[in-house]
DNA sequence: GTCTATATCCAGATAGAC
DNA sequence: GTCTATCTGGATATAGAC
C-alpha cells in the first residue's frame, strides 16, 4: 500500500531513470551529467540528490531495472528442456537473449560490461544478474549439457555474438543470425565430446 | 636518418606513450588525465603538447603501437596453412592471438573495443586494424574455411573467449584454455555444414 | 521537494616569457 | 621545449532559504 506521496515519489523516480537511458542511448552511458540530467525532466541537477544519493545510485537503479526487463523476458521460458525438442527451446532461449541485448546496446553495456569508470553495481544488484546466469545453467543441463566447459563455452559464443553484432553491424543481423547455427554447433560439440572426471573441472 | 634532435624527440614520445599505458593499467583507459601523465614522466601537462597535439592523439599512437605490437606477433605466423595439418596450424594462431590480448586487458579495450567517450581511431591508423582481420581471413580461407558466415562465426567465437577470460577471469585461464576445443568445434561445423550458393551471402 | 548560491575540484587547452 | 599563469568549462555535491 502507497501513499500518494510515496506514489508521486516513485513515479518521478522512475521518470528520473527513464531520462537517463534516453540521455544514455543519446551520448553515451558514461557520459550522463546530473545537469543533463536534470534539464531533461525539468529540474536542477541539485534535486536529483532529494531522489538518488548519488549518480553511482543512480547507476545502480538503472542496473537493476535492466536486470529486471530480462528477468520478465526469462521468465516467459521454463528453465526445464527435458520434454523433447530441447535444442528447439535452447534456441528461442539464446535467440531471445541476444536480441535482448542487441535491442538496447547501451542497457547490453550496463549489464554486461564494466565501461562505467569507478563505478560497479552493488552486492545486492549483483545477485540479480548471477541469478540469470543460473537460469541459463538450469535451462543446458536439463537439455544434458552439465559439463562446466561446455557451459562456459556457451557464454563465450552467445557474448561473443552478441558483442560482434553490436560492434560491427549495428541494427543488422550478420551476427544475430548466426545464434540457431551457433547452438547446433555448440550441441553437436558438446555431446560429441566425452566428458572429462568431475574431478578435472573447477 | 634522424638527426639527434629527431631522435631525442622520438625518445621522449615514445617514453610519455609507455607512460600513458602504464596510467591506463593503473586507473583504466578513459581516466588518463594530462596532468597525471605530465607528473608521470617529469614535465606540465602543458609540455606534453610539443608531442601530441590533443589528447585524442595520444590515444591514436597508443592505438597504433598497440597494432604495431600485434603486428609483430602475426609476422611470426604465415597466412598459408594449405600445407598440411591446418587445424594446429590454426590453433597456434588462436592462441597466440586470445594470449596477446588477455596478457594486456587494457591493449585489448583500446584496439578492440570502444571504451573510450568521443573518441575512435584515424582513419589511417584504423586501416591497420582492417588489415589484421584480412590476415585472419586468409588464413582460414587457406585452410578451407571461406564461408562468410563461418569466418564471422569464428571472430565471435575468439573474441568472446577473449572477453569472457579478461571479465570474469582476470590471470587466469578458465576461458583461454578452451580455444583449442574451439577451434575443433569450429572446424567440425564448418566442415559438416554445407556452404550455401555465394549468392546468398552478404 | 525545489530552488539559489556556492564549494570544491578537475579537466583540456592556450599565451607568452625564458 | 619547458615553464608559469591563465582561460574556460565541466563535473559532483552540499547549505540553507522557501
Amino acid at each position: 500500500m502507497l501513499t500518494p506521496r510515496a506514489r508521486r515519489r516513485a513515479a518521478t523516480t522512475d521518470e528520473i531513470i527513464d531520462a537517463a537511458w534516453r540521455l544514455a542511448r543519446r551520448d553515451g552511458l558514461a557520459s550522463i551529467s546530473m545537469r543533463d540530467l536534470g534539464k531533461e525532466v525539468g529540474l536542477k541537477a541539485q534535486s536529483l540528490y532529494a531522489y538518488f544519493d548519488s549518480k553511482a545510485a543512480l547507476y545502480d537503479a538503472m542496473f537493476r531495472q535492466g536486470h529486471e526487463r530480462q528477468a520478465e523476458m526469462m521468465a516467459a521460458w521454463p528453465d526445464d528442456f527435458r520434454s523433447d525438442d530441447a535444442r528447439a527451446k535452447v534456441k528461442d532461449l539464446c535467440r531471445q537473449f541476444v536480441a535482448f541485448c542487441t535491442d538496447d546496446p547501451v542497457r547490453y553495456q550496463l549489464l554486461f560490461q564494466r565501461v562505467i569508470p569507478d563505478w560497479e553495481p552493488s552486492p545486492a544488484s549483483y545477485a540479480l544478474a548471477v541469478e540469470h546466469l543460473d537460469h541459463l545453467r538450469r535451462s543446458l543441463a536439463s537439455a544434458g549439457i552439465d559439463d562446466p566447459r561446455h557451459v562456459d563455452l556457451w557464454t563465450a559464443v552467445m557474448t561473443g555474438l552478441t558483442a560482434q553484432q553490436i560492434s560491427n553491424d549495428p541494427g543488422g543481423d550478420r551476427w544475430a543470425r548466426l545464434v540457431d547455427d551457433s547452438v547446433d554447433m555448440l550441441f553437436d560439440h558438446a555431446t560429441a565430446t566425452t566428458p572429462e572426471p568431475a574431478g578435472d573441472h573447477r
